[in-house]
DNA sequence: AATGAATGAGACTTCATTCAT
DNA sequence: AATGAATGAAGTCTCATTCAT
């Protein structure tokens, strides 16, 4: 039984808290639970108390993450019926997410390789669902005639891509505010999924992929 | 100074291609020495024959492929001027690139983050040339007005984003093909340089970059 | 100060036989205390309130079993005089302890190098009893000629050893039951006592020496 | 490939000597690896190049010992008929290993417990060898009406805890030399195959085990 | 060029013990 | 008397790196 207010509820956070930032700076098998401990005011024994292992710690961090996004994401959509508002709803989100919370979004992007076995397919489950998501947006829209796509899977995980990069790139205070950027990226999204003229694929592209493809 | 024909010449190829490999596979502080030692038939002291420690090993497979992929491209662009042209075959290239070389991309792309110092540096030199290059087509290609775009150094990250994004999900013998794969994001990436509508904002924007960025 | 009723007199005796049942499983290094606490039904710390470390409460349980065991013995050979009745009683205490008892003989046993140099010395003394107590047995009944040994020390030790052994092998509900045991046992002891043949020594006894004892 | 001399061979034997004495001295869960690296002369992470795990290395200094055990025994009854001539040789170097090889003895006996699952049974299963030299010498020895038992399968547990029990008193320069000590057993195990008077049960024995079995 | 063995630093993890509540 | 959290020391094991051969 837990006393409210006991010294879990305030080093737990600072532990998780402490853990995204040295995530984000050195990735999991660089940082360190001695440096993880004494940032966050203990002794590395002490983190035992939280977490089992230094892999569960990882997972329930980026867990928590993905949970807290997709839940970013419900409430955003949650009453919205129009797919065209569906999506601004979802980009804004999403260019949100990985611009003010850049740490969390590098993190549970890039560590979900080094899960446990268990914790891992959890976690790509996790992962499933904001395709999900995006690809029952694109399929309303395209059923209603607002949309206009060649291959839906694909141009999921084009935009998916697309907006989850935006992490790898973002500065604070850089040259866009994230208003700014909120627009822009609908605008381009907007624009994957107009109708478009015929393209002209490149020429020669059997040869080219002899060429590239070759180790 | 190099014998022609000694056993390095046998040797290294072997050590690079293991290398990737487990680079891909495990990342960079997750590999260790006496695996790519043992799984290139050596034992580990014999790797300092071929580089002086853990980290130049990691900067030189990592400047190679930066570089393999560099001159794939300027191979590609060589003696075409149409901006079209240029940019069907720049995405062509990247497209390749990234599924059937999709090893090298990953590690490229992911363990920059590990170089040292001075080697970090040159890195990312590398890859502002990515942009550079693509920059030009567009700008190009705005200035023979056969693109529309709101901001240019925004869509080519936006781009770059989306290609890239393309090894880590990319499967051989998945549902598409390279070729088709080409088609489509050829057709995507002209979309987002066309000329669009005016989109409607997010409504309620400020609210929900409070919402979601609050850590 | 021990107030009758506490909850000492309830716990204490539960981590006490938790205590034995996991020493006899794990031994002292190989067991824990937060082990020890879950099975008894407290937190680690609480087990302090028992005993002053994890020393003391080895010392404590040691000791307690050889008096009880050095009790059960005394009471067994009270009043009796004859020294073949006082054997056979021996024998048929130590028969009893060491397979109904059998945790704690070998805890007891294995234990003792384990505790702290005061209390080693205090226990070692504990067992000398045992010896003293046989000894004293077929002394007397060498004076009285029912026994006869070449060596009296050594058969003691020799009967000890034997008896004490049973422990390691004995199982509950195995091929022989206890009475029957106590029966074998009185048996071989009272031949190891009886006057025997003259022997003829192993030949090459030197040679054997060399061979087997060389490091 | 080895180079005949090459240091493993020099050291290894160093490492194993070492281990045994610290098991000696503080059982396999109260020694470290550090102090066996720097009583060996080594850095503790040089151990990794001779076994896998501290269990790894415990289950081979067990089971080498065990093996060179059961070799000496064989050797010494190798080409011998008598039962009594084979008892008496088992016995003397059951009494000379106990002695000489203090050590080895007591190490084999105490730690077969902290064996990881499989080595385990491996090393149980050699236990039993020797209870199977020991039970055939016996067998014959009826059979040819040298030998009387009551219970054969008893017995031999008896004997062979009466001998292994040796290295657990045994002090070099102690008050008997160890071929004395050879006689004196060799004249303790052929009264206990001998025939025995009737010999009465102790009275009582029903209460006897409810009384000191109660736990 | 390659090997086998060694180093030394550091990582994760365990655990007896303490102590405020 | 019990709890939950913390400490600090220590232990096993890994690994990049070195070096004599």
């Amino acid at each position: 039984m837990r006393t409210v207010g006991s010294s879990r509820d305030k080093t737990w956070p600072i532990i998780r808290k402490t853990g995204i930032k040295l995530l984000f700076r050195h990735g999991f098998q660089g940082m360190n639970l001695r440096l993880l401990a004494s940032e966050s005011g203990l002794q590395a024994g002490s983190l035992y108390n939280y977490f089992d292992n230094k892999n569960e710690f990882l997972a329930t961090i980026v867990s928590d993450i993905m949970k807290e996004l997709l839940q970013q994401i419900s409430d955003a959509l949650d009453g919205v019926q129009d797919p065209e508002e569906r999506l601004r709803n979802f980009v804004s989100v999403m260019v949100i997410w990985h611009t003010k919370r850049k740490k969390e979004a590098i993190v549970s992007q890039s560590e979900i390789r080094n899960l446990p076995k268990g914790r891992y397919e959890e976690l790509i489950g996790l992962r499933k669902e904001f395709e999900l998501i995006l690809r029952k947006i694109i399929d309303e829209g395209v059923a209603g005639g607002v949309f206009r796509v060649l291959d839906a899977r694909l141009i999921v995980v084009a935009i998916l891509n697309m907006l989850t990069g935006i992490a790898g790139w973002y500065k604070p205070n850089g040259r866009l505010d994230v208003e700014t950027l909120v627009g822009e990226y609908t605008d381009i999204v907007t624009k994957m999924l107009s109708a478009g003229k015929e393209i002209e694929v490149a020429r020669g592209l059997r040869r080219r992929v002899q060429q590239v493809g070759r180790a």
